[in-house]
DNA sequence: TTCATAGTTCGACCATAGCCGAAACATTGA
DNA sequence: TCAATGTTTCGGCTATGGTCGAACTATGAA
């Protein structure tokens, strides 16, 4: 049998924090590309690389071929389960340090998560957004209320042109540093550009970091506060 | 809330090889103390500490001060409850590769726990001797068959001096390296005496080894067989 | 008090493994 | 076929952390 401390192995697999965000994120059940999974891991996609293959040499996530893309997904719901467990004992345990990611606290601040705001920033958002009854959350799908899409309107992002295509306009994403779920979908990413577009912040250059200047970051606070721009 | 990536903390914590021993030598539910843990995970007393600093700063132990001994224990059965599932999982993804535990093969064949045999030797001779009818299991209890006094009596154990005190005669002892039982308490300690006694075997200074001559294993493993001195 | 033993802390060594840059590989679309 | 993009492999750097020897502390026994 010699099953001795395979249970060290499995707790090495989720002991690395690029892994366990990887775990978190599959968690929603989705499955996600390689490259999405190393944006929310903050990680390079190469380093994701060697991560996802362990962790499916481990058994705890599989793959799923399709097209160009690789999806990887929980293997099972057994897995799932058991991260569920770990991460209630973790919080039941936890309340001693706070682990950061494997980058810098500026990450958790403002970041990209694919092509929108992740990190604190982009929960404030997402979370002001619902307070205001702009975005309705029914289970897990999102949607544009009449309010939301004048708001959106008024904030110079023409809405028609983002229905196209098979990516859904609005979509919750599961943020890691927070917990938390922010803004995706087209609508993250029109939301992002113009925050670029405006000048409120800039992609940090080689970096995932969302650099909001001193004004940009008022400017945008104030208008979840006011919830119109 | 932030409790992102806490699970990496609790999955590095069962991570290291060692500190999984540990774990798995506390599922017993027994509170152990810190040198019978360190025998049973194959690490020097002083690493063993600083594991069991680690687990309790995790919330994974408990530790209980009693004289001059400190006991340590799962915090409580839902730290049980994770491993054990952890512990299925594992059996379930894990006939991938075996994990050796932090020492060398030699460990496995046969060493002391504490002050009896262990290893792949403690485990033949525990399971001949479950084989043989010479002990029996009662649950998680063991006891001496009238077969088995006579076949001790004549291995030159005498049963009357070993039931003194309160340690008792035959217990179960969790085997790290093979994930089986092999025979613990008072009897175990004078089985492996007496086989320091016969000259089979003589321990290996310095570390946890017992070290076989190639006639004392022949005739180990002939009376396994036999059934008989 | 003095001794012995259980347990911890400290310091140094070393191996494992995470990380990224560069480049190779694979798959699709033109 | 070529070009573009997603993904993996390789090589080298670095840091985290597991390990042990030795010294220190604490508790109980003589």
């Amino acid at each position: 049998m010699k099953d001795g401390p395979d249970i060290s192995r499995i707790g090495q697999l989720i002991g690395d924090p690029a892994r366990a965000n990887i775990l978190s994120a599959l968690m929603s059940g989705k499955a996600l590309t390689a490259t999405e999974l190393a944006q929310e891991a903050g990680v390079t996609p190469q380093t994701t690389s060697g991560h996802l293959a362990k962790l499916a040499d481990g058994g705890l996530v599989r793959i799923r071929k399709q097209g160009r893309h690789r999806y990887y997904a929980l293997t099972d719901d057994e897995v799932a389960s058991v991260l569920e467990s770990l991460m209630h004992l973790a919080a039941m345990k936890g309340h001693l340090r706070t682990r950061t990611g494997p980058r810098d606290p500026a990450l958790r601040r403002a970041r990209v998560c694919y092509d929108h705001l992740a990190g604190d920033k982009g929960i404030q958002l997402y979370d002001a957004l619902i307070k205001r009854g702009h975005l309705i959350e029914t289970g897990d799908d999102l949607s544009l209320s009449a309010e939301g899409e004048t708001f959106f309107s008024n904030f110079g992002i023409e809405l028609s042109s983002l229905s196209t295509g098979r990516r859904p306009m609005c979509r919750q994403c599961l943020d890691w540093s927070e917990r938390r779920t922010h803004l995706a979908g087209m609508l993250g990413k029109a939301v992002l550009d113009e925050i670029y577009l405006r000048g409120w912040a800039k992609r940090e250059p080689n970096s995932r970091i969302v650099a909001f200047s001193q004004s940009g970051e008022k400017q945008f606070e104030d208008i979840l506060i006011a919830g119109t721009t």
